[in-house]
DNA sequence: TGTCTATATGCGTATATTGCGATATGCGTA
DNA sequence: TACGCATATCGCAATATACGCATATAGACA
């Protein structure tokens, strides 16, 4: 179980791939295309990431009508993201506060 | 922001970390030498990766009559790992369910 | 069926990280 | 102060992962 747990944080680990989650979370689902605008990257990049996300169950991809489109697919990940977030403010604010 | 959030992340995306956490937190407190016992790790692999745990805030270290004790310090990271858990087992039982 | 567009994949390169051994540093104690 | 133990750091080899380019594949439509 610990590798399956490290592995889904490994997922969330880089940078480009939460950009991406909160791109589709906060501007809605997307396709490959229109997020390789979005985020400025190599097409086969984007692919690449949101296809780990997708075995990942973060997002995941519906076909309809010629377009490919990702959608947030994770509701418990605010509930995740939430937490790290206050924490990290929290450790900034008091690192502020020491000096 | 991105960036800080990636990086508890990724601290956290290691399998002999999370070891290393489940150990101090269910067994209590412990030295580097207990750990590298208890994980079958060398030294200075344990010793390097309660630093990055310590910059990070999930466990704090203390020294006192020689002993220099690593503690778990980050009561958040329960509510952060449970529903990545719960959402393993559940993609796992839906898993084995389709087949 | 053939073509066009969108997405996925193979490959090579650059970079980061892990684990280990060796060594340096820090801290009690004789 | 000198010694011994515990911890931290350095250097190296092995491995993993990201990126971009080129190419293969899939689906819609004429």
């Amino acid at each position: 179980m610990t590798e399956e747990v490290a592995g889904y944080f490994k997922m969330l680990s880089e940078p480009v791939r939460l950009h991406m989650l909160g791109s589709i979370c906060s501007e809605g689902a997307a396709t490959i295309g229109e997020l390789t605008e979005r985020l400025g990257l190599c097409q086969s990049v984007v692919s690449r990431h949101m296809k780990l996300m997708t075995e990942h169950g973060v997002v995941c991809k519906k076909t309809e009508g010629g377009r490919t489109l990702y959608y947030f697919a994770d509701d418990c990940l605010c509930s995740i993201c939430a937490p790290v977030v206050e924490k990290i403010r929290a450790r900034a604010a008091e690192q502020s506060r020491l000096l």
